[in-house]
DNA sequence: CCAAGATGGTACCGGACAGTACCAACAACT
DNA sequence: AGTTGTTGGTACTGTCCGGTACCATCTTGG
């Protein structure tokens, strides 16, 4: 088949759709564990196109892990705002729903943390940066709400749990490990009041 | 120049040096970073040497990996002992002991997560799971002798908080984040009595 | 002094991978 | 209808990497 299926030629929904589709590939296998050829029969789309919309592989994993960190990111921040206006709540639900993510079979960690781990050089310097930094600031702003002293010192130490828990329960596969986080945290924000 | 340098032939220790020579420049630039041909160079060895000794590449990783956990927690073990009997400035040693690693431009983070990470399938299975234990297991202790009601969550706590820290130290150079650790770990362990 | 084992050097093989080139087919706008 | 632009298919290139083979050289032990 040679060009658009079903739906209208229109580049911009051709690139979105080759990053949505390519998201869960790369997450699974690791950047440097799928080639660009099996990514382009993935995506159903070839070679040139590719490299069209995205100059370079390095180029694809900075746009699929920039959509990626929205996405968490908002994923997070409904989550605290689905839980009332309380901040210990909020930070409860966030941890609730990380519980969530860690059980799934897919789970494989930070997708971004992981990416920056594997492609020391090249590959999407900064993202990582920005996505913690975005963690943070969600965390500040509950701390700050829940009136603690020194909010920038909770943020950082949420942030450590957030991250800690993520890869102790990606390498340990400790089931209780998101529980045993959520219950430090609402232990560290108290304890900063 | 074709065999041993100065010191006697004797493959042990032939492979120990290569061992602690490889350690670092496989920490450095990550697994599939630097290529076998680079490594040997840099051990002074031939591949032929190499190959016997260690089978293969993910050989050598595994057995560079098993020494460096080995370090790692009797480097952590001894920053505790030397703190005296009390658990919490053993705890507070350990952190210590790590903000100093933090610091160090050498820093990537954790080799054995990091090793994990790139290396899903084939390298190293197990060597994350035993060494977090290990982790856990020093904590567990200090945690016992503390008094904690739930030696087992307070441990599962304290070591998300190092490898939180260790992770955002790692990817946002923050240089707070061992502190912010620290004081979070000494809250936990005192709200765990 | 000689045999056996450990080693370094070098060249090589096969495969995988990122990236490119060329072409035919199809859609959208005029 | 035709022109322009987007796409899929395929073949290809150059490179790098893990791993193997062969050989000369040196130490070690008898």
């Amino acid at each position: 088949m040679p060009v658009a299926r079903g739906e209208t030629i229109d580049p911009a929904r051709t690139r979105a759709r080759v990053v949505a589709t390519l998201e869960p590939l790369l997450y699974e296998h690791g950047i440097d564990g799928i080639g660009v050829s099996a990514l382009c029969e993935a995506a159903g789309i070839s070679k040139e196109t590719l490299y069209r919309h995205f100059g370079s592989k390095d180029g694809l994993v900075e746009a699929v892990l920039q959509q990626r960190s929205d996405r968490v990111l908002q994923w997070l921040h409904a989550a605290a705002s689905g839980a009332g206006d309380d901040p210990a709540d909020q930070l409860a639900a966030i941890f609730d729903a990380l519980d969530g993510w860690y059980a799934e079979p897919a789970f494989r960690g930070c997708a971004i943390v992981n990416a920056s781990t594997q492609g020391r050089g090249g590959t999407a310097p900064g993202v990582a940066e920005i996505h913690l930094d975005r963690y943070r600031d969600l965390f500040r702003a509950i701390a700050v709400r829940a009136g603690s002293r020194d909010p920038d010192l909770v943020a950082t130490q949420l942030l450590v749990v957030v991250e800690g828990a993520t890869v102790v329960s990606d390498q340990l596969r400790l089931p209780g490990a998101a529980a045993a986080a959520k219950d430090a945290a609402l232990a560290l924000l108290r304890a900063s009041l």
